[in-house]
This record gives structure tokens, C-alpha cells and sequence, in this order.
RNA sequence: GCGAGCGUAGCCAAGUGGUUAAGGCGGUGGUUUGUGGUACCAUUAUUCGUGGGUUCGAGCCCCAUCGUUCGCCCCA
């Protein structure tokens, strides 16, 4: 009989790989708190046609990478693909707009899309992503880049950039898909097959195709920066300003399109050098046209989400993380001894200690084994006599000494000998 | 969904058709039955992801399947 495993594309994360996720989680939690965003909780799955209609029925998102099923109620649903469609959806069902001025919220959980799994990409994985919605200012642009750049900053990350693009409004995409179909078609037999395609689906992406010959057309291609209408031009250039006035560096990247189609105006992928073909880090951008896509009033918004699985392989080429170890591993033998020690153990941990208690009730020098590979500073030796005279031994494992003491004295004894 | 590589113990691995599957780390037991980190000894895969096939004989060759890695596609 086999073994059953994990689904394909999922994977435990085990308490060695756990410290990472807390020390990101944190790291990331702290600094959107200080810039006033709220973390929102949204259900995992959701009616299918919020994505379809959320993220646009032509994208690959939706086309072929969704888990998608239907209940027992014949309802058709979704596990989710990404976090914005569900706090978008549920900004409108709450109306949490009501509250007049701008929502800044952030979530992190798990998304999932049926792709080949491959180094940073999994079908389950975890996105930790932020939603400023209300705000049509470039400022707003502006913080939520600079929040991701914080954040990616204080986990110390290196050798990423920052690739900055407009992809304009609608109108200004129109026209612009026009002037780059033009451009295209008298190559179109040059075009590699899947560039072929995309010139009646998805034009725009044919521009940061990775065929050779396709890319040297590309070269010469108009570019989207030329097509901004006047609106769409000023929010950009001040997008531009305003980063260069935080010192955030960034690279303008006309060929960068994003693959959801909410997006709209600004967009920004921040990639790591450091990983393989999946080196986006964090993604995002404008979305002005998603609320009202999704039934609620006309509301700007802007966001991005950040790739957990991929930031944790950068992590751990940096500094190794190891686990909490106990301050206190607690050796105790014979029955009534073993008791004991179980209660003395619940009251140290109620006084503050991180407390190991050895159930194994092997003899005391395997235990003392164990009680050195936990990394525990403090040995406590519970046996028979110790019981009877109301003793307990403390010891020391860093310098080996070892000192009787009485049981009443014994937070007292330990005060002194931890920090 | 497409293309390529890989799959031997908890981990890292040697082994490329011929009797019993190297080694290291780790684990367990002991030397040391109330005292750790060292040392020494012993032990730790009836079996090479799984299922078929070829062969007198397969971890090694072939096919399928699953998993994994890399690339494409796509995205965070």
C-alpha cells in the first residue's frame, strides 16, 4: 500500500522552515502597521465568476490555472488565484467604503493555481499582499512601492530592482494596441508560434517574449510610454517624482505588462537576481477600473502582493534562522519524581520559561544526552531523593555547575542564572 | 499544456548487467544501570520512487507511471 503524500505543488512547511515564515510575517506585519494598513481575512474560495469577471476571462489565470469545482449545492467555485478580487469583493459587500477617505488593508495567505510546479512556484503558495483603495493620487502609487521596498529592505534583501512602468487607461491602451499591431503585423512570420497567437489575444505580450528574434522586433516596437494620454502621462511623471524624492531607485520598463487585466496606469514588478526564471518578487499596480468592474461605485485603487515561497529561497541564502531552544530541560526519574516534575514544569512556564520536560523515562544519562542537544542553559534534575527532601538539582550546562536546591527557592535560583 | 535532466536509508551519497547493495552525517543500544558535550564498540536499505518488460541474471537496459529539478508558457 502507498504511502499518501502531499498533493503536487504543495508542501509542508516544517518547524525548521517555520522561523522563516514568522520572521517575514512579522517583519512585514510591523511595517504596514506603521503606515496605517489593517489586515482583512477573506475566505479562500469564492463564486467563480468574481475571478472571471475580477481578473478577465482571457487570462491564463483564469483560462487554465484555476481550481475551480463545483459544491453540493451546484454552485461553481473557486480557490482562490490571488487576493485582490476577494478583498475587493468584499470591500463592496461591506461597504467599507462608508467610512468616506481611503481603506488601506493587507492580507497574507495561501492562493492557488494548477501550473507546473517548479523552483518558486508552487499550486499552493502564499502571497502577503496590501490594497489602498480610494486614492487616485500618484502619492498613493508612491507609498504602497515604498512599503514594498521597507519591507523588502528590513529582511535585508539585495540585488532586486525595481521595474516601473505605466500601462495607461484604457483609451490610452486602445490606441496604443492598434499602433503596436500595426507595427507587428508586417512581421508577424518572424514572430515566434506563441507570439503569432498573441497578436489577436494579447498583443501588449508579445513584448517581453524571451524568443530571440521576436525580442530583436520587439526592440524597435513603439513603446506605451509614447501613448499616454495627458492624464495618464502626468500621474506617471509624478509617480516618477516622487520615487526619486525617497531615493528609490527604479528602472523604467516599457515592456513590462502585467497579466491580470484590473490593471491600469501604474505598474511595478520588483525581481530578485538571485532566483530563476520566477524572479519576480512582488508584483502590482493601479487598478482603477476593478471595483466598479465588480459592482461597486467608481473607487481608485492601487496594491501589489508579495511572493512568500520566493522571498523564504532568498532568506536562506541569507542569514541561517535557527529554532527557539528552551531555556530549561527538565531530567526527572521514578514514578513519583516524574509526576512531579510535571507539575513544577506547568508553574515554570507559567513564571515565564520556555520549559523541555524528558517523558522518555530512560535512565538519567540518556536524558542528560538529550537535555545537551536541546540547547536548554539550564539542566533540572527531579529523582527519588529529591523528591523525599524537597530538593531539586539546578545545572548549569554551559559551565557544568551544578548546585542542590530547595524547591521553594528554585525561581529564585533561576533568576539569577538566566540573562 | 510542451521540452530536457534526475529519483539508492531520516540526510549526503558510491555503485553503469554477474555471488552478501561502499562510505559519511544522524539515530539507537552499550562501555558509563544518578549525570551531557569527547572517544571506542555494536546496530541502523531482504532492497535501489512505483508497475511492467528484456535477460540465465537488473539499482544499472527498455516502456509506462508518479514525484522532483530546470527551461517554455504564465505569474507572486
Amino acid at each position: 500500500m502507498d504511502n499518501i503524500e502531499a498533493i503536487r505543488g504543495t508542501k509542508d512547511i516544517l518547524p525548521k522552515k517555520v522561523i522563516y515564515w514568522q520572521y517575514l510575517e512579522k517583519t512585514a506585519s510591523e511595517i504596514l502597521t506603521k503606515a496605517a494598513y489593517q489586515e482583512i481575512r477573506t475566505p479562500i474560495f469564492e463564486q467563480t465568476p468574481l475571478f472571471e469577471r475580477g481578473i478577465g476571462e482571457a487570462t491564463d489565470v483564469v483560462g487554465k490555472e484555476m481550481y475551480t469545482f463545483t459544491d453540493r449545492g451546484d454552485r461553481s467555485i473557486t480557490l482562490r488565484p490571488e487576493g485582490t478580487a476577494g478583498v475587493v469583493r468584499s470591500y463592496i459587500q461591506n461597504k467599507l467604503f462608508a467610512s468616506g477617505g481611503v481603506e488601506r488593508l493587507w492580507y497574507s495567505g495561501a492562493m492557488f493555481r494548477y501550473e507546473r510546479p517548479q523552483a518558486g512556484r508552487q499550486r499552493q503558495f502564499h502571497q502577503i499582499g496590501l490594497e489602498l483603495l480610494g486614492s487616485k493620487a500618484a502619492r498613493a502609487d508612491v507609498e504602497v512601492i515604498a512599503i514594498a521596498t521597507d519591507i523588502l529592505k528590513a529582511l535585508g534583501l539585495k540585488n532586486l530592482s525595481l521595474q516601473l512602468n505605466s500601462v495607461g487607461s484604457k483609451e490610452d491602451r486602445q490606441t496604443y494596441r492598434q499602433a503596436l499591431l500595426d507595427y507587428l503585423t508586417p512581421y508577424k512570420d518572424n514572430l515566434d508560434s506563441d507570439s503569432q497567437d498573441r497578436l489577436s489575444r494579447n498583443p501588449l505580450r508579445i513584448l517581453d517574449s524571451k524568443d530571440k528574434k521576436t525580442q530583436e522586433i520587439a526592440q524597435n516596437a513603439p513603446s506605451i510610454l509614447d501613448y499616454l494620454g495627458d492624464d495618464s502621462r502626468h500621474h506617471f511623471d509624478k509617480v516618477c517624482t516622487l520615487l526619486s524624492d525617497l531615493s528609490i531607485p527604479y528602472e523604467l520598463n516599457p515592456r513590462l505588462v502585467r497579466g491580470l487585466d484590473y490593471y491600469t496606469h501604474t505598474a511595478f514588478e520588483i525581481i530578485s537576481g538571485d532566483l530563476g526564471a520566477q524572479a519576480t518578487v512582488c508584483g502590482g499596480g493601479r487598478y482603477d477600473g476593478l471595483v466598479s468592474q465588480l459592482g461597486g461605485v467608481e473607487t481608485p485603487a492601487v496594491g501589489w502582493a508579495i511572493g512568500m515561497e520566493r522571498l523564504i529561497l532568498l532568506l536562506e541564502k541569507l542569514q541561517p534562522l535557527s529554532p527557539q531552544t528552551p531555556d530549561i530541560y527538565f531530567v526527572s526519574r521514578g514514578e513519583k519524581a516524574e509526576n512531579y516534575a510535571l507539575v513544577i514544569a506547568q508553574n515554570l512556564r507559567h513564571s515565564g520559561y520556555k520549559v523541555e520536560l524528558d517523558l522518555s523515562g530512560s535512565n538519567f544519562l540518556k536524558q542528560f544526552k538529550r537535555s545537551d542537544r536541546s540547547g536548554a542553559k539550564i539542566c533540572l534534575v527531579l529523582g527519588e531523593s529529591e523528591v523525599e527532601q524537597g530538593m531539586i538539582q539546578v545545572k548549569n550546562l554551559e559551565n557544568s555547575e551544578q548546585k542542590t536546591v530547595s524547591q521553594d527557592k528554585l525561581l529564585e535560583i533561576l533568576t539569577q542564572l538566566i540573562n
